[in-house]
DNA sequence: ATAAACCTTGCCCTATAGGGGAAGGTCAAG
DNA sequence: CTTGACCTTCCCCTATAGGGCAAGGTTTAT
């Protein structure tokens, strides 16, 4: 199977597929004697391997960690379990920052509303940011 | 003033300072004969205004429109307001999609501790990220 | 033999806000 | 006059996941 029809049924561009050759997250196929690469059904697996990962938020380079235990011959089980478990923990911080900067533009919006352009003097640039609460 | 006494007063680094400057949100200020920069008490100010803007998460290319349209003589603030809501709109957004992630991630934590390790096939690499729900 | 449709590598590009460090100029005090 | 503490510009670096493009090779059909 050629790069391109690899990258049609996995809904893949042939540039993503490559990269994550690069990166090392799918291993390097072979290639036919021209010099193309020629990959075996298996690589779909991992495709979309890949793509749970990444839509669990894990980067790439996450995902070679863990790809590597499992060439190991371990059982990423435990390691994955940890990754999602630390992710988690940084998504819910993500958003408690997030909802804060929120309420701060719910406040600057606010005071956009009772604040007068004529009074904004020019040194502040503008005085609904400028001026703190 | 030279740049490591405004740095210092405004809790910056001389590196950011230059970098506002290039980026065009700070002006360029006199130099002394031996070629230092040599600001004046106002810059400040428009740090102060920096500082404010990038908390509320606009961008220093975003801050920069704002200062173009108050040289311009325009008050900036119907832009500035506009600015705000359209950031708050996006923030939202990413919230929800964080907060959706984070329920995928869960679920995924749930799962983590049903799945025997055992039971873990090495095609998937790791089946509690790749089984599909 | 030639065009069309593939494929290859390689290099630079994106956005963001600077940090790190080099090579060298300036200024004050000793 | 030299040392140390400043300052200057310049260029590369970070993280992330590729996209764009160029120059060139391969395969298949006509």
């Amino acid at each position: 199977m050629l790069i391109s029809e690899l990258a049609e049924q996995a809904g893949l561009t042939t540039k993503a597929i490559r990269h994550y050759e690069r990166i090392g997250v799918l291993d390097p196929p072979n290639r036919t004697p021209g010099g193309y690469r020629d990959y075996d059904p298996e690589a779909l697996a991992r495709l979309a391997f890949i793509r749970a990962g990444r839509s669990a938020g894990l980067t790439l380079g996450k995902l070679r960690q863990v790809i590597a235990l499992r060439d190991r011959g371990e059982t990423p089980c435990a390691h994955v379990s940890d990754l999602i478990t630390s992710k988690r923990v940084e998504v819910d911080s993500r958003i408690a920052e997030l909802e804060h900067l929120r309420s701060e533009l719910a406040a600057l919006e606010q005071r956009a509303r009772r604040l007068d352009p004529a009074d904004c003097d020019a040194s502040k640039v503008c005085h609904i940011i400028t001026t703190q609460r």
